[in-house]
DNA sequence: GCAAAGAATGAAAATGACTTTCATATTTTG
DNA sequence: CAAAATATGAAAGTCATTTTCATTCTTTGC
């Protein structure tokens, strides 16, 4: 699938218009529909997470690990690298000792700054 | 003013249509408009975090300390918990040894179930 | 093959949160 | 008290996301 490409092609963080104007170089004709109903079929099966926002469009990562993990997403360029282990837990810990169960579905993709970023290259994007 | 009444009040994360519908209860003809540049302004000065969103609304957490701090927060109810310590620490170094820096803002409130609404109770609101 | 049933698609219209605009009221300041 | 600055709300506008609905591909059984 046309939008499948697309999305591993971008190598970070995306809006659902933003793939789907990817996707539409190789496909012309792919409706803007059909590519939220793509992307929200991806995160029901887990292949994908919503990792905030940008600009008021809501931003997905597709999903190099499978199970428990971590992205750390740039929130200005959309850059993306996986965390190693269970960074995590003690955060987990925390909340549990309050009554709460932190929900990793939410935190698979953490907002951050990468280094271009931050140094005001603009980074790519 | 009748808002920063009402956001305390209901002690939990609230959208903006939430907190201009407790508030009005005082003050019956209080603007939605003035709801939302309310918030805003509680969030630029700090007094007030995004927590995500829930239906399609932003909330928001009144913040209970000042400085590095963090929530939790239900994404069901809306029940809030301030977290002891600096439970993130380690996400943060595995993300500076990724090259990124994570952004406390928008980490403020981290998403999580509260113990009532994870057995189903359905919670509060 | 081939027709009926089911799923996927896209264009256009609808929804709804949030923002802007603009004219009015309220506060500040001298 | 008048002039300037600021806050307010109603209504209109913006824009991402969803729905609707008619059409087009896929199945599946025969």
């Amino acid at each position: 699938m046309a939008l499948l490409d697309a999305g591993r092609s971008m190598g970070r963080a995306f809006s659902v218009r933003e793939l789907h104007a990817a996707a539409q170089q190789s496909e012309p004709k792919l409706g803007l529909t059909t590519a939220y109903r793509t992307v929200e079929r991806w995160r029901e099966e887990g292949w994908a997470e919503e990792a905030g926002s940008r600009g008021g469009e809501a931003v997905y990562v597709l999903c190099a690990a499978q199970g428990h993990h971590h992205h750390v997403v740039c929130v200005d360029c959309g850059a993306t690298a996986l965390l190693e282990g269970c960074a995590l837990e003690p955060a987990r810990d925390s909340a549990r000792s309050a009554g709460f169960d932190l929900l990793d579905s939410a935190l698979a993709a953490l907002p951050a700054r990468c280094a271009s970023c931050a140094d005001g290259d603009g980074g790519g994007r």
